[in-house]
DNA sequence: ATGCTTATCTACATCAATGTCAATAAGGTG
DNA sequence: CACCTTATTGACATTGATGTAGATAAGCAT
């Protein structure tokens, strides 16, 4: 074939990648599979085995570098330079965005299986933890358990079923915009 | 072939259900085939397309038994007769069991597509809304909003990812017991 | 019994996705 | 330029899942 790019292999993986996780949001996750991500991204199927061995290999990078991204959007969200009035606002947001929710339901479907790099995770999550207590405030460690269990599975929930459930309570778009604000305030007192 | 049993349309499709639901919880969505799911029901696969039509048509009936049992489960989670102090724990065991979890996590990744039975679902969503309106005896329609996003959004959140994040945060047994009687007290204050 | 409805099955046809393999060529290196 | 590595591709084989069609038989009604 006359004119065919070369890419660095690093290059084809972010590509495919990227163009997978587009895939996920769009056509959930019947879109992960290689015939159709090739497609997108311009290459043959044969290129994607090349790279991530199997369909489900590149599934469990993208679940991998999903993951990354999450822990790291977190930790920029929760950045100890923020006030603690902005914490489950900025939580929210995180989650809330970049198709974050889809990867938490899509490995809540599939079951959690532990990635390679599960120890860098535990590793970012422990930071945040340190952060938000320096945020926060709190004395006890079970106060700062309980608050973050509360917010995150409160962020990872809206994340997933937010519209729908301010949909059917009929909330206005200003109510819901108050409403992490009203959660920072509830968990402070 | 000698002695087949023949059901009654309405007892294949329970049986058939009921498999398919077992499959999601065990093996995901990828369980969810007609071939796969007709095996272990023990019947053959033209069966299921008999009653369905197609492998999609069963995906469609089981996402509404699924969501209506949900909304089933919270209605008796929420009975008028329960107190306060109940709430929270009632909602959180509720969606924490039976597989809702999965029901919830499936629908996000496959995007929430409109039902037959959406009318029937508000109509149960709303009876929610008022019990828990004389339950917690909350006087502005704000703060019920709040209050009910709030709870459904954690409880959503930690029927997803609560096992997870409670092994994260390294919280006792005990402490998560008496998670949900800390968000009701939170809450009502 | 007889007959009707239809749940159930076997066998077949089809299709989409996965994976293999050998050939090609793009880019870097000597 | 010659050479080497390897990203990329097209063609093929294989597999599994879906759906179709006709035959079979289980239960019910008459």
């Amino acid at each position: 074939m006359a004119g065919r790019r070369r890419r660095t292999a690093a290059e084809s993986k972010t590509l495919i990648l990227e163009t997978a996780a587009r895939r996920l949001r769009q056509h959930g996750l019947e879109g992960l599979n290689i015939t159709g991500v090739a497609d997108d991204a311009g290459l043959s199927h044969a290129t994607l085995i090349h790279h991530f061995g199997s369909s489900e290999g590149m599934r469990d990078a993208l679940s991998e570098k999903m993951t990354l991204d999450l822990i790291q959007d977190l930790v920029v969200a929760m950045d100890a330079k923020i006030s603690p009035a902005e914490l489950a606002g900025n939580v929210f947001e995180a989650l809330s965005e970049g198709g974050h929710g889809k990867l938490l339901a899509w490995r809540a479907v599939e079951g959690y299986r532990e990635h390679q790099d599960m120890g860098m995770v535990r590793d970012l999550f422990n930071q945040l933890l340190q952060t938000t207590q320096k945020v926060l405030d709190v004395e006890t460690r079970e106060d700062l358990q309980r608050i973050i269990l509360l917010v995150a599975t409160a962020a990872v929930g809206y994340g997933i079923a937010g519209d729908v459930l301010v949909d059917m309570l009929g909330m206005s778009k200003e109510a819901v915009d108050k409403f992490p604000g009203w959660v920072t305030a509830k968990i402070g007192s």
